[in-house]
DNA sequence: CTGCGAAGGCATCGACTGATTACTTGAATC
DNA sequence: GATTCAAGTAATCAGTCGATGCCTTCGCAG
């Protein structure tokens, strides 16, 4: 797609395009479907340079996962640190439910999320998963709502991830299963 | 475990006994992260012998998605299905949650049924996905109940699953995730 | 007892994957 | 303009995995 630079890059923009060329990559076929080089071919650089990068396979998932993760929370944060967000007001929760509206629009750090919460039998990733879920579900806490409404918004996240993940979308728009589309996502995000 | 049979079995009943070993083996790791040799090994039986029974992988895995969604399905089905189910009353949906907690019991079948979710970039595994998706969802609509309640039933499942996937009961007890946890399970499921 | 079909294992192949090593080249510095 | 260090690649390795082919052995029918 993009023309290889004819200028090399700096450690750091390497860095960070290999990680944002890896939560594509990832995005698509999970932590173990995933093979270093598809990263490499993503980035347009080459697969031993990318293990170089990062030490181990592991070490990038780590990163990608990590900043996947720490997104949601930050866009969750910036809507409730507003000084007018009202945990009893409907509007409010609005207000947060399209933040991660944007979110979905870019898909990949949605489904990176997902991946990495369901390979948590690597030890390493679960600690990352419960770790970020946890500072996720304490930034919704931050409201002020009880803990069993908080849980809900998180409950109502998990399915968009599943039903991003199964692409239902893009298929079946009639039936049960667009059904729970519609009555899942926002009209905004169902327009495109 | 268990002291290879000095017997031999009739094809029907190895082929279900691949699926029992491939449920545990595909809920630790994945449908990507899954050898057919860790199936055959779970099931005391030779790598070949696996794959060749199911003809590919990906066809064990169908096999062994498909009878965990399906279960789910019909364990919601029979509490449903039951003259004494009301949509207006908390009391039969605590009943469907219980149906829930059974199977969680289990956790084999829920972190195969999350994979299978997440691993839809395969095609015939994100079809299938859909496809199990809809039934169930089909099936809680099957209450009466408008279709905003049966997606927060959903919803609250997929949470669920998401917090067993990566062991949140196990680990983490204090914290945000332990608050997410109290209020997501029920008591009696906590207690072991 | 014998033959035969099906159950099941052994050996092995070919492709793939993560990682390592050694090499090359570009650009900033003195 | 020579030096030098970091950016980046080519070649390759050792291990793994899904799949195939061939052989062995069990158990039932005649």
């Amino acid at each position: 797609m993009t023309v290889p630079p004819r200028t090399r890059m700096s450690a750091d923009e390497r860095r960070d395009q290999i990680v944002a060329a890896a939560t594509r990559a990832f995005a698509r076929e999970g932590y173990a479907g995933t093979t270093t080089d598809s990263v490499a071919k993503e980035a347009g650089i080459s697969q031993p340079y990318v293990v170089r990068t990062f030490g181990t396979k592991l070490e990038l998932f780590l990163e990608a996962f990590g900043s996947c993760i720490d997104a949601v929370r930050d866009a969750f944060a910036a809507v409730i640190d507003s000084s007018d967000f009202d945990p009893e007001d409907d509007d409010s929760w609005s207000r947060l439910g399209e933040a991660y509206d944007n979110l979905i629009t870019d898909r990949h750090r949605l489904m990176v999320m997902m991946h990495g919460f369901t390979a948590s039998s690597v030890p390493q990733i679960g600690a990352r998963a419960r770790q970020g879920m946890a500072e996720i579900y304490a930034t919704v806490l931050r409201t002020g709502c009880a803990p069993d409404r908080a849980r809900e918004f998180i409950a109502h996240g998990m399915l968009l991830n599943v039903l991003v993940a199964m692409q239902a979308r893009e298929h079946d728009v009639d039936g049960a299963l667009g059904t729970l589309v519609e009555c899942s996502f926002t009209p905004e995000t169902l327009a495109p």
